[in-house]
DNA sequence: ACGTGCATGTTACCTGCGGTAACAGAAGTC
DNA sequence: GACTTCTGTTACCGCAGGTAACATGCACGT
């Protein structure tokens, strides 16, 4: 066939667009439009739909660079050689770290335009709240079941922890991303406790019912 | 004055609309169209922008209902005259069944239809996951702060903790709900275990680090 | 009784979006 | 040199949110 030549300069191409599309998501958030993309690469819609399908197409292959990146850190922070206390502490450092360096980046991953088409209007409430969280979800279930011994049922329960600790550290991160009441290592430390268990070591205080 | 009958007949057509949208809501999913529920509730789009502005402004006194009932209900199950655990499992279990019941609802409120104008292109990165969670993760974290000696800080704690019960709550809800891989009593019994802090009780398996 | 407001309702339109069809050149291949 | 293929264009469709301008009904003050 020997069609090589071209291949690569498609690949170059596509590569290119992706790039354009990242600058303007990155200026002007996630609704940013095909038009707006395409003039900043310099050319016309067209062959964005060509190149990606459709928006989702463009906006998953956005998605999948940032995301893949975002994970590799994850497994090296996750991979740390210290204990159990202080890996913890540090994967919500890298995550935390990352939505603060590039709040734009991480905007526009959790908010992936919404695609899903309207199937039939029942049941597909999973998805729209950002594939990279069930990613990372369960990643972390499988990490957990396969790290930590829960007894009989342990994977189940390791995904369970996975999808609610990446809730916890996603919503936590972007309260605090919204109103900065306090510094990235005075929340990663609150945070490591509640995973530690201090809420329930904590003492109620006086009258009416604990929480 | 006396014009109490056409206020009164006002906001009467208004909580018409309003129910009206809800059926279409519940029906179409969140990406209802003004002019689905204009004709569901047997009018025309301008009547509908005449009451609430705008498409935000209907979507935000939508979710306002909904958001109060489950508020109201989640208040009950956090006053709850049981002990600490018990407490927590109930919550959880509350939220749980609300959206089990409702998906339609409950994913129509966590994702309002991104209303924010562009603003300032860069560092209102909140809101776009939804104001209930917000108010929610708020309120918990006030009665945690309220409930629990937390020592000094301990309101920014509680803050930091309400939010992210919240957030994992919604994350392993949502989860749960899209692949249903168990029981919702078996899913609060592993949410309540992680917050009881099992994960640092929980031995480490052999070989690697554990998590 | 009658005009005057005012809220309610309509039709018809604008803008901008995602997405597509149809056409126009340039380059490699036989 | 004809043929295909890739790249790029202009021009358009359908549908969304949102608005202007015009009609209608009902309560009023005199």
């Amino acid at each position: 066939m020997e069609t090589t030549q071209q291949q690569r300069s498609a690949d170059q191409r596509r590569r290119e667009l992706l790039e354009a599309a990242d600058r303007v998501v990155l200026r002007d958030g996630p609704q940013a439009s095909m038009n707006a993309i395409a003039a900043e690469a310099g050319i016309t819609k067209p062959i964005l739909y060509r190149h990606f399908g459709d928006k989702g197409g463009l906006y998953r292959a956005l998605a999948k660079r940032h995301t893949d990146a975002l994970l590799r850190a994850l497994q090296v922070a996750v991979d740390a050689d210290v204990d159990r206390r202080e890996r913890v502490a540090g994967t919500l450092d890298t995550y935390l770290a990352a939505i603060e360096a590039r709040p734009q980046v991480y905007r526009f991953l959790m908010h992936p335009a919404e695609d899903s088409q309207p199937s039939e209007a029942g049941f597909d409430v999973g998805r729209h709240s950002a594939p990279l969280l069930r990613r990372l979800g369960e990643e972390l279930g499988k990490v957990i079941a396969d790290r930590v011994d829960l007894g009989p049922g342990g994977d189940l329960v390791g995904l369970v922890w996975g999808h609610g600790i990446v809730g916890m550290m996603h919503a936590a991160g972007d309260w605090w991303l919204g109103e900065r009441p306090c510094s990235r290592a005075e929340l990663v430390a609150s945070l490591t406790d509640l995973l530690c268990g201090r809420l329930f070591e904590a003492e109620d205080r006086d009258g009416g019912p604990g929480f």
